[in-house]
DNA sequence: GAACTCCTACCTACCGATAGGTAGACACGT
DNA sequence: ACGTGTCTACCTATCGGTAGGTAGGAGTTC
């Protein structure tokens, strides 16, 4: 999903790569919508742990936003796209599950990106002017954008240069 | 294309959409991949045009962009993704010759920011210390990502807000 | 001016390949 | 005895694409 998008990868091929026939992957998932859901599902449940132990781990706001763009990155260095940056393209012939799950999975982003940049303000880290809502979508629709530009034009240096460049003009 | 992806849209929708038979629409544009690099090679020579009409009537770096940026708001409102944006996230299994124009139409795009911000910032409107070309994609960047979310969250609200706050970080 | 040849746009009917999905049997561990 | 995971074999729908034919307008020739 993550390299070919929700329409163009198929059972037969998810059944090679892991080395078992198509219908035992209709065994464990038993419609593509299920296969599709249960990924996001996943996928959202790690990123939810992983931001949570930003949060933990680090105490600035550059800091943890820096760790948030390293998501980007190392899934571009991976040779993949961000899952739901992959499915927005399609999201209008997504089944509305997954539609949905891919709506949650921003809006989580999103918050959490909020809660960092109204923290790092506070902490006079950050602009004082910033409104967190709105600075959160520029944070991730720079990074989401930045990892489909590096992933058309096959230049894989360019996630975080251009978060860096985004990240200077809001620090105080 | 701009609404399914390329994977998802298909002779037989597109016929009955224009009214004539998938054989006849074979006929103009013989297989999905001539007709692919035609829709491209329109839509990138539309745009070209458009470029230059821009730089002809915006004399300011900054009216330049923001006429730049209404593109991507404009096809939101008309519930389209960008052309390219909405290939990205498949490049990897689109044909090679629609991979290239996608590269093609980046670089169009990179190249024609990348001389506008180089004008702005000898004007003085922006910020010295930009390099031209990162800046260049990090506006693309967040454009197309920008769109992506918009299209994915169906909020249609936040192309020209996140461009606003992006273009006020590069102002002198 | 009729007859002839082209060409273009369209058609019906079909092709093989592949998509997602199902039925039913077999092996195996508890 | 039963549940789980896997298998082979098959289904229908749709995909991109092709073969071959028809209708009609533009030239060209007698």
């Amino acid at each position: 999903m993550r390299t070919r998008g929700y329409a163009a990868f198929s059972y037969a091929d998810l059944a090679e790569k892991v080395g078992i026939r198509k219908a035992s992957v209709h065994h464990h998932f038993p419609t593509k919508e299920a296969l599709g859901t249960a990924l996001i599902d996943s996928y959202l449940q790690d990123f939810e742990a992983a931001l949570e132990q930003i949060l933990a781990e680090e105490k600035t706001a550059s800091a943890r936003l820096t760790r948030y763009a390293e998501f980007f990155a190392s899934s571009m260095r991976a040779g993949m796209m961000p899952l739901c940056g992959a499915l927005s393209a399609e999201a209008f012939v997504l089944p509305a599950s997954l539609q949905e799950r891919v709506g949650n999975f921003f809006e989580l982003h999103l918050s959490w990106l909020a809660k960092v940049i109204r923290d790092g303000r506070k902490a006079g880290e950050l602009k004082a002017d910033l409104k967190p809502r709105q600075t959160a979508i520029m944070l991730l629709s720079t990074l989401e954008g930045a990892s489909l530009v590096s992933w058309a034009t096959q230049q894989k240096n360019i996630v975080t240069p251009t978060f860096k460049e985004v990240l200077s003009g809001l620090e105080a």
